[in-house]
DNA sequence: TAGTGGTCTAGACCACCCT
DNA sequence: GGGTGGTCTAGACCACTAA
């Protein structure tokens, strides 16, 4: 049990300090709302600077383990704010994070002509003419939960097969492995819809069912708009959380 | 026009480099994907130490407008990921926000015995008993958009009057300026349901027309549970925006 | 090699809270 | 007055990128 810093340690001492503190959140040694040693005792207790325990207590802070009143003190937060807060996922970390064994069957993987409304989103140049579209019924445990369309802005000569995605699952650790691109960020927006035909079809609900409309453009650590896609979720079998601050 | 920093000011120097950097990139004065100039730069430029400066561009990555590169620069995001998104809202802000007049329907407000799922969702003590009820029919331009009904649990001695609210308009401006209570956090979920003949009388829409409904818990800066309110939304009025980092 | 962001130190003073 | 977090300085070295 390291509960001690080592200045030798490849990660960064903030890190280390923000993994201990974690672990005795978690241990429950200390409780919601009582108060952490302060910013001055954590100095001397783990030989760091007041920076570096600043850090620690800023990250912290973000994730929602504990929050901060000015002259005051440091506070654990009660248990419900310290379950992670909703990230940027794929759906397969999605159904991971929510016990579902996640799936997919591949409708299509093409490269066709951008649609003026992906056009748009992806903010593509006149001289790009063609994006990939994939297709794909996405399964929780076996269970239809949504129905993706995705539209793909690679970089020049970047290619995506069924068998890469069959095998890996995941689009973007493929993307991550292979091309070493990197999601920052993604702008979200949700709706309402109906089920058409086909869409029914496809998610085993009768036509004219429900449906929560996910749209989504995603961005590189580059902030360069790689993807729009969207997803037509089941509305009985999905339900969408977020955590927002001020 | 204050393009330097004032030490005398009230406002931090951190605080005053953001705005002045802001206002260059909104100007238009950097481009997107453009570099600004570098930390020890904007050091010797604004007379502040580089503690400061990575202050005020934390701050602005925090807030989507430039981006870093290690060992490469900072640079001006595009301008899609530099419109502020959703933060922690009240319904009243977010009509604004969208370019509408909000306005209210008050249909009760009232001092209730506090239903089981309110009491888990704001984690109340045994001793407290009830909550005030507050239901609403929102709108924007005087149109409904949502049917919203709110679960407070006021500090002890607290009160809340339909004058109030009617004079006030929004909630969470009274709990600010009357009982200096702050919201810090939401959790929010969002799910598809259909009207009830009640509902769609409310929202005048056909009964069994989709909506959006979303539940939200509402923390103070102190991280206690304060409000637990639903909101149904109507389908073709709503559409629900945020963004996700990594 | 030079320039960039990432981490870190050992101080200092201010603003706020409580007794 | 004493303790807390909030802001700030003037350095230093490391890790990464590009010419």
């Amino acid at each position: 049990m390291s509960s001690t810093i080592n200045p030798n340690d490849m990660l960064p001492r903030y890190f280390q300090l923000v993994t201990i503190l974690r672990a005795k959140i978690e241990a429950g040694e200390w409780q919601p709302h009582a108060a952490i040693p302060s910013e001055r005792q954590l100095e001397v207790l783990y030989s760091v600077s007041r920076t570096t325990v600043r850090q620690a207590v800023g990250l912290l802070i973000r994730q929602g383990l504990v929050y901060q009143l000015h002259g005051k003190g440091t506070y654990v937060s009660p248990r419900k704010l310290q379950k992670g807060l909703v990230e940027l996922t794929s759906f397969s970390e999605d159904m991971l994070q929510r016990g579902l064994q996640p799936g997919q069957r591949i409708l299509e993987l093409a490269e066709v002509e951008a649609p003026e409304q992906v056009r748009q989103h992806l903010e593509l140049s006149p001289d790009i003419r063609t994006v990939i579209r994939l297709e794909r019924v996405r399964t929780g445990d076996g269970q239809p939960i949504g129905l993706q369309t995705s539209y793909l802005n690679l970089p020049a000569g970047a290619t995506l097969t069924r068998e890469q995605l069959e095998e890996r699952g995941s689009l973007y650790a493929i993307l991550q492995e292979k091309y070493n691109i990197n999601l920052a960020a993604a702008d979200e927006t949700l709706e309402v819809t109906v089920a058409t035909p086909r869409e029914a079809l496809l998610l085993e609900v009768p036509a004219g069912n429900p449906l929560l409309l996910s749209e989504r453009i995603l961005w590189t650590n580059e902030r360069r708009a790689i993807e729009f896609v969207k997803i037509l979720y089941r509305g009985d079998r999905y339900r969408y959380t977020v955590r927002l601050t001020r």
